[in-house]
RNA sequence: GGUGGGGUGACCGAGUGGCUAAUGGUAGCAGACUGUAAAUCUGCCGGGCUCUGCCCUACGUAGGUUCGAAUCCUACCCCCACCA
């Protein structure tokens, strides 16, 4: 029977396990947890691998529990970090935790005899004693420990608050907090969370006398050494909102070719003889580029479903096509960023640099300027290189939309209002 | 508390009185080429405008010297190292 931990290693989810986590896994379904930290009112495609690892630890009969960080983002993980970051207002934590939860909810089966459980370490560390956290926690820990971690020895030119210095503390907190009030067992967690989680584990072991465990993702980065998820405008997010799924689809389609197999079986649900006859189809023909498409396809249904996943095929198979004559401007609207403007606005004659921004496309009108000059941008497939254009009526196609390109891959869509 | 070093654009890092919106590199954006890939080459890369030019803002903060300062002076803030 293959178990989680055969998935998770075939899959490419494992760059590292603590000694016995293995032994244990084999055994049966567990009960383990992945920590988001509400640093934004949005996840981003980062959070799906422990996203995916909770959802295949549920698909092997483990209870998941997806906890929000909304006491540890109080105090800020040094993790990773070069230098000390800012404290955020505990409104926006809290604002940023309810987003986050809501994304979640979405990934997991909340029914079931192992139904998914949602956690806020916000209900436990806030108002946990000053007194009582040394006592019972921080007794368990010598300074010489904590100085060890790499979280905290590579600050040590920097400088590291005691604040952050702390933060391992309180994430070990949690991993107890769960072990005994809900039989947790397991974390899941980023390789650069190594050190947080086996103080975790450490904290356990002496207060319970209980062995639980760890496995660690790697680090992902694309095969062009970027850092993954930070292309395009930005961060590549979760919330609709932010990333339109249009975009999100056009995120995963993009991927290098090197990294394709990878990411279809970290992002997506495939059984791995698929992703094998896929890949073999990919490298007989890699300008058809199927494994792209399977992968964006897939990715997008997860987080936005299926009916936006097929829209976003049909709006890239559209603006990508040869057929833009024919698209469907309104199905292309509701898929792809879009701004609204008004009838007398365009009666007025709009200015294209101005639009530009509004629609997100350009971050200044000087940006936009140079852009048109330098022959990036284009009104309904046609490249536009007069800076003064103003959009006007006559612009219009379908009664109410006008298509804005930048460079091929990046569209708005202007819906006209009133 | 003392001594020394340091704070430059998204990041790294030059620049010690005018030629500096500030060399160079990275990242980003666009163009060419391609497969909506990679690599490569080219252009752009603080903001605004009535745009072969003009205006505003910017080199930790606040003042000062000077016709003119990122560069000199003063005070203050912050960081790092060593000492106490």
């Amino acid at each position: 029977m293959t178990t989680l931990i055969d998935t998770l290693v075939d899959r490419g989810f494992v760059q590292d396990v603590t000694p016995g986590a293995e032994a244990r896994l084999r055994l049966g379904a567990i009960t383990g947890y992945a920590g988001f930290d509400p640093t934004a009112d949005s996840l981003h495609v980062g959070s799906l691998v422990p996203i995916m690892g909770l959802a295949w630890l549920q698909r092997h009969g483990g209870t998941p529990i997806a906890l929000v960080g909304g006491g540890t983002g109080m105090v800020g993980d040094p993790s990773g970090k070069r230098h000390e970051r800012p404290v955020l207002a505990v409104d926006e934590i809290d604002r940023n935790s309810a987003a986050i939860e809501l994304q979640l909810r979405r990934f997991l089966a909340f029914d079931g005899a192992n139904a998914a459980r949602l956690r806020n370490n916000a209900d436990w560390l806030r108002d946990l004693r000053l007194m009582d956290f040394l006592r019972d926690t921080g007794k368990h820990f010598t300074v010489n420990y904590m100085l060890q971690k790499d979280s905290v020895k590579s600050r040590m030119d920097t400088g590291i608050s005691f604040t952050e210095f702390s933060y391992m503390l309180t994430q070990a907190h949690d991993y107890w907090h769960l072990h005994v009030t809900e039989g947790c067992e397991l974390q899941l967690g980023g390789s650069d969370q190594w050190g947080n989680i086996t103080a975790g584990i450490e904290l356990v072991s002496r207060r319970e006398g209980m062995q639980v465990h760890a496995v660690v993702f790697p680090l992902l980065t694309t095969a062009t050494g970027a850092k993954f998820g930070k292309s395009e405008s930005g961060n590549v997010w979760l919330d609709a909102a932010r990333t339109s799924p249009y975009e999100f689809f056009q995120f995963w389609l993009n991927a290098d070719d090197r990294d394709v197999e990878r990411f279809l079986k970290l992002f997506t649900f495939l059984p791995l003889d698929e992703i094998a006859h896929i890949m073999q189809a990919q490298s007989a023909e890699p300008a058809a580029r199927v494994a792209q498409r399977l992968l964006a396809r897939e990715a997008t249904a997860i987080v936005h479903g299926d009916d936006e996943a097929e829209r976003a095929v049909a709006a890239s198979a559209a603006v990508f096509g040869a057929g833009m004559g024919e698209a469907d401007y309104a199905a292309l609207a509701a898929t792809m960023p879009s701004c609204a403007v008004t009838r007398a606005e365009l009666a007025d004659g709009l200015a294209l640099t101005e639009v530009l921004v509004r629609a997100g496309l350009a971050s200044s009108k000087s940006e936009a300027r140079r852009g048109i000059e330098g022959r990036g941008f284009s009104v309904n497939g046609e490249a536009e290189t007069d800076v003064n254009r103003r959009l006007a009526a006559a612009d219009v196609r379908q009664e109410r939309f006008i298509l804005l390109r930048k460079g091929k891959k990046h569209h708005a869509m202007l819906v006209v209002d009133g």
